[in-house]
DNA sequence: AGCACGCCGACT
DNA sequence: GTCGGCGTGCTC
């Protein structure tokens, strides 16, 4: 009879605590207990049990309660947490964090917030496309497949077949979303088709209700799980199907702690469970491209937009012959398309990146205090505010440097283009959609719900309105600016435009024909634009695979990203130097060619008063460089203050 | 990560 | 003489 506990904790200690079971209490494997760690109290989860101790028996403390009655995973979420572990560099515990709900008390399933009973049934005509794209994927009990498409030409239909499929063999599956928020319709769709055997997990659920999906998986009574990033650890049993739409989307990378990207986590876990993955997107990642080129992930093209509209013509207008924000070219045809009963979407950029104070004298700009980023004017508020800190400040009455009084704005911000836009139609009534509305709750789904019932002409938005949105009326989508995304400092920056710009085109006419798009840019005749307007996706993947291994970037290399951070900037670049020599000597015995690039600034400096300098390990394959790192971090001490974030595969070198 | 213990500057 | 700075070290 096991008389001790081995336990992981949610601490950056990669080690397991053995603790003594008290007479009369059982903590299997997968379940919680609370004991006494240091001074104070922590649960954390039983990792194994063994009758045996390494340690002193006298300094073994019992635990003092379990916390879960049933255990919360099994032996292949143990597995797949040591593999996040291993490959992301965070301990055993932080991993399970990670991947488990954390309520302590199991809510009861919400009362039927949807007819249970009424099951919608797949819809009558599936396109031959279609139905040979879901009968190579049911052909087989695995495989990697992906559903190549644009906009509107029923990916979402065969994910759902797919997961009927495999239902139908008695097989659970996970479909996972880029951002539940955003992708609401689909959540939706497959709340219609499955009822209550569909268990959603988002991230505004409470802990505890977290938890109670989390069971209802686990009994079987739910056996198909929606969600994001992390539903991908979710306990469906008997994993027969993984779904990853939008699978390009950065949101499945996770921003903080085990920094794991979602589709990694799903290719492992398919490959474990012998489970079919199946991913879909109209732009696809340049890393998926590869794989289909080479065979590792095999392509299902659908080329057909089911409900007849057509890929819509893309127009590229050079704004180095325009004054404002909007393009003469594209005020005539926000109007025209009103005049015929259509609507109007115009696409913005991350706010953060486009209305700068500047001094036409001498250059100078506002920036944060605080953080490297420029500050952007918001008119609301009358002050500059930093998108990284909230810092905000009055706007200078003339420059600070030069004192010259020829100041103004640079840029467009969704305000300037509202204001615009209310200025050049006043007849048009106009809806903006951007953080600001999405930082309100419940007001992204009314503002487009009010968008689809035509309440609006023209809506102003960003990132969020290029996403997996159906308007039927809309025949008119502009791109303020390609620049700002394409001008990004990041490897990523041409795909990141390529994609954007793709993705856009697919809201513009998605239901009927004539639907246009109008791109303006600075730069007409860059190559990725001139692609994405001319939809020629072989050839933008043709030409940055070949800038990719030409530069040794991913998918070509793998990369593990490390910034230093410390409120003390020379701490930071001496850290980062240290770690850099110290991986440099490690780089050899490594069983590979590791490169390390920099120590440099990062391309945002400093982010709320922390200084930031980043050091990029490279090797052809995710091996060596992680070695290299692994033992250049255990030889390295980090003086206090200075703190290491470690970003295997990063999305963004920002 | 916490939260200790542990040795050097300005305060009741 | 003490209060307190945060530098190193440990947590079953």
């Amino acid at each position: 009879m096991p008389g001790y506990v081995g336990v992981a904790f949610d601490l950056p200690i990669d080690r397991i605590f053995s603790y003594r079971e008290p007479e009369g209490m059982e903590a299997p494997v997968g379940s919680r207990v609370e004991a006494a760690f240091g001074r104070r109290m922590l649960a954390g989860w039983v990792v194994s049990r063994d009758d045996a101790c390494e340690l002193d028996p006298a300094l073994v403390k019992p635990y003092r309660r379990v916390v879960d009655a049933e255990p919360l995973f099994g032996s292949d979420t143990l597995e797949l947490a040591r593999w996040l572990a291993g490959m992301y560099f965070c301990s055993l515990g932080e991993a399970l964090a990670s991947m488990m709900p954390s309520g302590r008390r199991e809510a009861k399933p919400e009362a039927g917030g949807f007819d249970e009973l009424r099951v919608e049934p797949s819809p009558l005509a599936a396109s031959s496309e279609q139905k040979a794209a879901l009968a190579r994927i049911v052909s087989g009990r695995g495989g990697r497949y992906y559903l190549y498409g644009p906009t509107g030409s029923g990916k979402t239909e065969v994910f759902l077949q797919a997961a009927e499929a495999a239902l139908a063999e008695g097989r659970g599956v996970i479909y996972l979303v880029p951002e539940i928020a955003l992708t609401h319709q689909v959540v939706e769709a497959v709340k219609r088709r499955f009822g209550q055997r569909c268990a959603v997990l988002h991230s505004g659920l409470t802990p505890s209700r977290r938890l109670a999906e989390w069971r209802r998986l686990q009994s079987g009574e739910a056996d198909i799980a929606v969600g994001a990033r992390s539903a991908v650890f979710a306990p469906v049993r008997n994993l027969g199907l993984l779904v990853l739409d939008e699978e390009h989307e950065g949101s499945y990378k996770s921003g903080s702690n085990p920094r794991y990207h979602a589709r990694q986590a799903a290719m492992r876990r398919a490959a474990a469970a012998g489970a079919r993955l199946v991913m879909g997107s109209a732009t696809p990642s340049v890393e998926a491209w590869r794989l289909m080129n080479e065979g590792g992930l095999e392509r299902l093209t659908l080329s057909k937009r089911l409900a007849g509209g057509e890929i819509p013509e893309v127009e590229v207008v050079d704004m180095r012959l325009e004054s404002g924000a909007l393009s003469a070219r594209l005020v005539d045809e926000i109007r025209r398309v009103h005049g015929q009963g259509g609507q109007t979407i115009l696409f913005l950029n991350r706010r953060g990146f486009s209305y700068f104070w500047t001094c036409r004298a001498c250059g100078a700009e506002a920036s944060c205090k605080h953080c490297s980023v420029g500050l952007t004017f918001h008119k609301e508020r009358g002050r500059m505010v930093c998108h990284y800190c909230g810092y905000s400040a009055e706007p200078p009455g003339s420059c600070p440097s030069c004192g010259s009084l020829d100041t103004g704005w640079a840029g467009f911000g969704t305000e300037r283009v509202e204001e615009d836009a209310a200025r050049l139609f006043p007849e048009l009534r106009i809806a903006r959609l951007d953080a600001d509305a999405a930082s309100k709750a419940g007001s992204v789904e009314r503002i487009l719900a009010d968008f689809r019932d035509r309440k609006a002409d023209l809506l102003l938005g960003t990132q969020m309105v290029a996403k997996g949105l159906n308007f039927p009326g809309v025949r008119l989508v502009g791109v303020v600016s390609a620049d700002t995304a394409l001008n990004m400092p990041d490897f990523r920056a041409a795909e990141r435009a390529f994609a954007l710009i793709t993705q856009v085109a697919g809201r513009a006419g998605r239901f009927e024909a004539g639907g246009r798009v109008v791109v303006q840019t600075y730069r007409p005749h860059s190559a990725v634009i001139r692609r994405a307007a001319a939809h020629d996706a072989d050839g933008f993947y043709k030409d940055e695979l070949a800038i990719r291994r030409e530069l040794g970037f991913p998918p070509y290399a793998r990369l593990i990203r490390v910034v230093l951070r410390s409120k003390d900037r020379a701490a930071a670049r001496s850290a980062a130097g240290e770690l850099a020599a110290l991986a440099e000597a490690n780089a050899g015995g490594a069983g590979g060619a590791v490169e390390v690039l920099g120590p440099a600034e990062c391309p945002i400096a400093m982010i709320a008063g922390n200084a930031r300098y980043q050091l990029i390990l490279r090797s052809a394959e995710p091996g060596p460089a992680r070695s290299a790192l692994a033992a250049a971090l255990g030889a390295a001490k980090l003086p206090s203050g200075v703190y290491a974030e470690i970003d295997p595969d990063p999305v963004s070198l920002l």
